[in-house]
DNA sequence: AACTCTTTCAACCGCTCCCGT
DNA sequence: AACGGGAGCGGTTGAAAGAGT
């Protein structure tokens, strides 16, 4: 039984904000009154170097799909051995392995299952511990405060849950991640339906057939954009990238890369974790110089050729070159 | 009351990171 | 430096319960 509590939202008329400066762009959505949740573009992809690999990869896992499952080797997982239970855990499985880790400590979580006399697997124990019998771990509804702090937190660290749950004791990274996929989904999705637009969110790429006109955006003064969506349907990577959103961002990005101020540096979040995934200072010059994806056709189609055509596994920066390049180091120098 | 739809969240999967050898 | 194994993380799934009709 799941006694948890299951707020409601009534009444709700979401709005998009889109906030710009030229250090960073984020999307607000307001549900309620008191609801409200951002998304910074980064949190999405930080540059248009990481956006095309992310599309890389989701045409790698969709060319892969069965075909993986079929060809694992190795090692069998823990969770795939016989004799292993799987599934939600009972009361007596939940007392003997608190009883245990009050008296040995968790020690080795491959090893524990063993030592406790539990037909689980390690992983499964820790997560078990970790999420729900920890003796330190917050049950109940979010607070406000709470909630703004995972809001600030999300937008600019991005899905980085184990970090955000670091800031709020007792809640774990499951609760924060379940807290605002179903919120954030439940929002977009709203605000998606409302302008008559797909509400799928999850649509794999090449399923967008559809021309994508940018999102509508007034400017009220004080740099504030606040708005209804007006999109069709479609994935939202790619109509945020091709919104003025998306513009918005390349043109923060080409800012911050000609910035050094302290302020600066504070904000680049994102585009840090683009250098820890590239590894190179040329490459996180590339990663910073986005603006010549502008020269790509506006179309979804177009993208559906680009993620197509996009090279897995090979040298990901040869789309650099060409024109692409020529663009690039015209504004790197 | 019975059925369907919606929502939540515990649990699993697959991947990456880190550390020891 | 290369490799293997364990731990941790983020994305996703699906069961269960509530809400709506």
């Amino acid at each position: 039984m799941k006694s948890a509590h299951k707020p409601k939202i009534h009444n709700n008329t979401p709005t998009l904000k889109l906030i710009k400066n030229p250090l960073s762009l984020s999307l607000s959505l307001s549900l309620t009154s008191h609801t409200s949740f951002s998304i910074s573009a980064s949190s999405f992809f930080c540059c248009g170097n990481c956006f095309l690999k992310r599309m890389g990869k989701m045409r790698e896992n969709v060319e892969e799909g069965d075909n993986k499952k079929k060809k694992r080797k190795g090692r069998i997982a823990c969770c795939e051995k016989d004799g292993v239970r799987r599934g939600a855990w009972t009361n007596e499985e939940d007392k003997i392995l608190v009883d245990f880790i009050s008296l040995h400590g968790h020690g080795t979580w491959r090893n524990l299952p063993q030592l406790a006399g539990l037909l689980r697997c390690g992983k499964s124990c820790r997560l078990r511990w970790n999420n729900y019998l920890r003796p330190d771990i917050k049950r109940g509804p979010f607070s406000p405060d709470e909630e703004n702090t995972i809001t600030r937190l999300q937008s600019t660290l991005g899905n980085k849950w184990a970090a955000i749950a670091s800031h709020l004791p007792g809640r774990t990274d499951n609760d924060i991640k379940n807290f605002w996929n179903s919120h954030l989904r439940k929002s977009l999705a709203h605000a998606s339906s409302k302008s008559g637009g797909d509400t799928s969110l999850s649509q794999p790429c090449h399923s967008s057939t559809t021309t994508t006109p940018p999102l509508f955006l007034q400017t009220p003064p004080g740099g504030s954009t606040t708005t209804t969506t007006n999109h069709p349907g479609g994935d939202y990577f790619i109509r945020l990238w091709n919104s003025e959103i998306g513009e918005s961002f390349r043109d923060g990005a080409t800012v911050l890369s000609h910035s050094h101020s302290p302020a600066s540096q504070a904000s680049n979040v994102g585009l840090l974790s683009c250098k820890k995934e590239l590894g190179d200072d040329d490459d996180v010059a590339a990663c910073y110089s986005s603006k010549s994806y502008e020269e790509l056709d506006d179309s979804s189609e177009a993208m559906l050729k680009l993620l197509l055509d996009f090279p897995v596994g090979g040298d990901d920066m040869e789309f650099l070159q060409g024109p692409v390049g020529d663009a690039l180091n015209s504004s790197h120098s």
